[in-house]
DNA sequence: CGTATTAATGCAATCGATTGCATTAACGGT
DNA sequence: ACCGTTAATGCAATCGATTGCATTAATACG
């Protein structure tokens, strides 16, 4: 109904000009100001109900107060706690997000993004997902603050924050090879996905680090990060070596999959066959086989990455480290086991 | 680095003036313009890779193209895919979301409802919880279009949608009851929340019906929507009415935790005690003994909600139903069975 | 051919807050 | 008492797009 009250209407009521009233309520303001004037001018603001319109306020400064959030999929279930670290964080310092999500599209990235610089967001934070992603790299080229999470794109001086990923992975192949598994597979996820390709990476060199040849070693790739890219990626492992003892599964739902197909062709998980997730997602431990897997932190990324943002955002940029690593926990629950000793599978 | 460009730099381009650009470049105009004139702005519109600013015109239009979004925790399983559907209709509208998260507390709300006036929303999507929202009312008084979601606020003419959960109730309470269960008990939610107001009503409700007296069954209320308030809750029943054969859960999470507890005094289910959900959140199929319980159309209800919103901000309030009640479905699974012939349990 | 229309475009105010500069008043120093 | 400071406030431009009104040019009409 009645319109918000503007620093006019202040003016007005106290009898001083607009520019003072703007003085009086900037909170570290440089001019001096006569405490009386301070005061009415306060007063009168409280009495109007006066709130600043952070429109005109961001036309004027070019800093809308509002920070752009990149995911692929809030639906899944490890992006909420990302984004709530990312609020935590964000919001008691005056900032609001808007979220996009990408779909992991290669089309959607791009105009996401440009409906974020639209509504002149001060800065991004990016859990870029696909190997390439230009645009974002050519928007922070442009000067404005962007933090990559999980992932680092190389060569741009795009500052990252990443989980242990490689850690990650070298800790359950390590459990694996320490069960006394050798016929270790790795189930990737789509490696157009930065996390599909870190992941092999690092079963990769986990392998070869152990001794083990990662030539010989069963990989299949899924379509999805799903269950049933899970489901259907096992079967070609199987195919490629029936003898497999244990598969190594670049996320949680991968596994499930996994698990669910083994199922379906009579092997037990973790009696025939042993298999590990990735992610440590929400409700996970109560799904059977309680599955061994690798807790990432997703709060405190996000909230560790808000922070990195924060810095760049009050022009500290140079106090940005580069890169930022997150440790990893591993999660031994109950889908691994030694390797059956009579070796009976076929 | 080079910054945008501005209608004035198109006007100087095209020698022009820049109302003339801004009229050449709004798809809608009502002024005629010489197609001439059209075609080359549109050119060095395009050359130039102007954007509008959007702030400039928001101040000017008191538009934003932005709505919010009050949800309780957005880690709350059931509340992305409800975000996805509101932003399957916004998007595609031009209009960007901002997503605030109350934690279901008083005064974050009032906050967070001002973050958003602060930012000039157009509309608001409210998926109210607590039983008392003045904040939302006086808002949706002074004339900014609201909706709210999974919430009905009396006497307000606020628009509403809402799921069926007066009918889901009543589904699984008839299960419950066609299985020959008469002493149900109910694990209520936290009262003060609409959700757990709301399906015990239902609960009572559909106990009369079915010629019960509420009055007699065992009621516990949980102070969180969670397994910890579940596990407690049913103990309090257990403690009510040693002889309950079944519990009709506020919400899947209580009857995880109903069913944890029931485990841990040596009540199997569904053998010794039949229990039933609400909601169905996402990995809820994959949990043991997986749950009866009610499936509710997160996605749509979002999407029709954005629907209603998006109605209303296009002038046609007139058109928008003011109670909009999507249907629920009741999901048989394995949590409820017939109550032991034997009658052996204490 | 003069005037009434209409088409096409320019002008300038506006949205509300911010900020460099100008102005005025008060004060201190010598 | 005079001048240089400093304190306190006003002035006006600015951010970029929008839009009612004014103006000019072109066309139609009688």
């Amino acid at each position: 109904m009645n319109k918000r009250a503007t620093l006019k209407d202040i003016a007005r009521e106290t009898g001083v000009h607009v520019s003072t009233v703007s003085r009086a309520l900037d909170p570290k303001r440089d001019t001096p100001l006569s405490e009386d004037v301070v005061v009415r001018v306060r007063d009168a603001a409280e009495r109007l109900g006066y709130r600043p319109n952070r429109i005109a306020s961001s036309l004027r400064t070019r800093k809308t107060m509002t920070i752009g959030v990149v995911i692929p999929d809030i639906t899944n279930p490890i992006f909420p706690p990302i984004v709530r670290g990312i609020e935590s964080v964000m919001e008691p310092r005056g900032y609001a997000s808007i979220i996009v999500n990408t779909d992991s599209q290669r089309g959607r990235d791009k105009r996401l993004i440009e409906i974020l610089l639209d509504r002149g967001v001060d800065g991004i934070i990016h859990t870029a997902v696909l190997l390439e992603d230009p645009t974002i790299v050519k928007v922070a080229r442009s000067g404005l603050p962007v933090i990559t999470l999980n992932r680092k794109i190389e060569g741009t001086g795009i500052p990252y924050l990443i989980n242990d990923e490689e850690d990650g992975i070298r800790k359950v192949f390590s459990l694996l090879y320490n069960h006394g598994h050798r016929r270790i597979a790795h189930l990737a996820g789509p490696l157009e996905l930065s996390t599909g390709q870190l992941r092999l990476d690092a079963f990769r060199k986990a392998a070869t680090d152990m001794g083990l040849d990662s030539g010989a070693l069963a990989i299949a790739e899924a379509e999805q990060f799903d269950e049933q890219g899970g489901r259907e990626a096992t079967a070609k492992i199987l195919a490629q070596d029936p003898h497999t003892t244990a598969i190594l599964c670049a996320n949680d739902r991968l596994a499930l999959g996994a698990i669910d197909h083994c199922a379906a062709v009579g092997l037990a998980c973790p009696d025939d066959i042993s298999v590990t997730g990735f992610n440590d997602m929400p409700f996970l431990d109560m799904i059977p086989p309680r599955l061994t897997t690798v807790r990432i932190q997703q709060f405190e990324a996000g909230a560790a990455a808000a922070g990195l943002l924060v810095k760049m955002l009050s022009g500290q940029g140079g106090d940005v480290p580069g890169e930022t690593i997150l440790p990893v926990q591993l999660m031994e629950r109950d889908s691994v086991s030694a390797p059956r000793a009579d070796g009976i599978r076929s």
